[in-house]
DNA sequence: ATTAAATTGAGACTTAACTGCAATGATAAA
DNA sequence: TTTATCATTGCAGTTAAGTCTCAATTTAAT
């Protein structure tokens, strides 16, 4: 079983790049979360654990991140792009609720094998795909019913 | 039949907000387009049209037609916020090609119709949905083999 | 250990997005 | 028609995400 530490590595070798400290830091920190987060939520995590890395760093490391797919870009949800670790979980697409934000992953075989299928009479090849629903979560259409 | 101005002004009407010049234009600007576009694009496209509205009535109109349902914010292609006008048209989801940016629109009946089932299965109510898929279209997938 | 190249942080810079304010414009009552 | 009220506008300024520059530092290959 690999680690997310040796499949950033494995990635930076490949590109010639180096696995300096500073980007150590930014993984520890990220697979220290367990939801969503945002770089300011990134750049505080790594000040309380008493492992400062300026903004610039990490705003360098995210498309690294990104490219080497142990992140995806979460929805937007108001304004902040925000991120999310996939490293060895399973594809998801989310029910997001537009009143407390709550997020609801699942996932669907048979919509993804449909957009497969779309895919094909388009002659597209997919790389990556984001289903998003928004809407009202169960509590918050009770409450908007009262 | 009902035009986009009718249905614009009588949502303003509701709301008990004027249907003013400026608003007019604004809307005349973005039916003139047939693509996506972004504030920077309908800001040009009314000095164009010797239509001069200022770009803070033009990020002030914005909300109001997202609200009526005119248009619907599009995915985020690179870095700005992009718009599309929906006034009469089907929902539609998007392929994405990664390296030339074209837009393929699709609509499948069935994968509507699995999303209901499972926000049924989450006791979801859906307000709206967006799902794209982001790949290599026909003729850049071409190039790229080469 | 040496060295070349990548990386870092600080701070300046850029730009999308938005806001406060005084002036303007529309609408309804007088 | 005049007046009063309140939304709206444009300008100029603000905010904040994200990028860039550059000198100093770190990495990794030899």
């Amino acid at each position: 079983m690999i680690t997310e530490d040796q499949k950033f590595e494995e990635f930076l070798k490949l590109k010639e790049l180096k696995y300096t400290s500073e980007r150590k830091l930014i993984l520890k920190a990220i697979f220290s979360f367990h939801k969503h987060f945002d770089v300011e939520e990134l750049f505080e995590k790594l000040r309380e654990q008493r492992n400062n890395v300026s903004r610039a760093t990490i705003y360098r490391t995210i498309p690294l991140l990104l490219q080497s797919g142990l992140i995806t870009e979460a929805l937007h949800c108001q304004d902040k792009t925000s991120y999310e670790n996939i490293f060895n979980k399973k594809h998801h697409d989310h029910l997001v609720c537009i009143n407390c934000g709550k997020i609801i992953e699942f996932y669907n075989e048979k919509i993804e094998k449909l957009q497969e299928e779309v895919c094909r009479e388009h002659n597209f090849v997919p790389i990556e795909h984001r289903l998003g629903i928004k809407g009202y979560c169960e509590d918050c259409y009770k409450k908007s019913k009262k």
